[in-house]
DNA sequence: GCCATCCTACTACCGCGGTAGTACTACTGG
DNA sequence: CCAGTAGTACTACCGCGGTAGTAGGATGGC
């Protein structure tokens, strides 16, 4: 089970670090951000980590004297979290309903339609090839 | 100039009255929260909806002695500055990359694959219209 | 051995969404 | 006229994301 992995701006960016890089003491995350134009106080970022923890989204290691952090969720399932979390709260959790959304409201150009195209053509043959046989009322 | 309406879960319940309604006293949204399983003190309604005028999302008239609001911010609006955001925070903006992960992770049967798919033909013969000259299979 | 430095722990705040009780006011029915 | 009621204002919290200073402990250089 997905327990709500809802992760604020800067927790999502610390992570982003980590799933980058696999892992990523204190120091190296702070710099990363700062090169990233997110910089921040270092223990603004330490502060941050310890709370991710208590949270449960990472986890540290001591390797020397400093910690080194490394996710304990993946990125996808943060993601889908997160989604389904908006697509429920906006558009009770029809994702159709989003992708019309985005269709209509969110101006993607010609190139980028031609992208969704292909994947929704990738889809439904997956999706064909899953569903034999699958029983439907 | 979309001002960030970013708005909590139940902010946005209450929003949904007053877009369905057109307009509500605080007690009508507070009566039609609870219909529909999410039932909350009048005074907490009444609490939220003063804080969302502070915010400017929603605005109120004096009719006999009970306030009556209105949204101020139109449904479409706070929907594509909080899918916006999601989009920047998650996926940097591209909107493609939502629908990718939508379409891999965020597990959607045949018939929606269906409804997308001629979504994404009408968005692609409006996009035609707008731009000559588009790849068409 | 001692001091500067590195690093984490602790502490403290802010803002905001959310939750709701209590106080106060204005109206209304008997 | 007075009590009950309807309705808002005020106040107070909680949790959490975010922000960061300061304290304290370990370490490394001199």
């Amino acid at each position: 089970m997905d327990s709500k992995h809802h992760l604020g701006r800067l927790q999502h960016a610390i992570m982003r670090v980590l799933w980058d890089e696999g892992e990523g003491a204190v120091a190296r995350v702070h710099e990363v951000l700062k090169a990233s134009g997110e910089a921040r106080a270092l223990t603004t970022v330490a502060t941050m980590l310890t709370k991710m923890e208590k949270k449960g989204v990472v986890d540290h290691d001591l390797e020397g004297r400093q910690y080194v952090y490394r996710a304990t969720v993946e990125e996808t399932d943060v993601h889908r979290s997160m989604v389904a979390d908006l697509t429920a709260q906006l558009f009770d959790g029809d994702v159709t309903a989003l992708v019309s959304h985005l269709l209509t409201e969110q101006d993607i150009d010609a190139e980028e339609l031609a992208r969704l195209r292909s994947m929704i053509s990738s889809a439904t043959r997956r999706s064909d090839q899953r569903d034999e046989g699958g029983p439907r009322d």
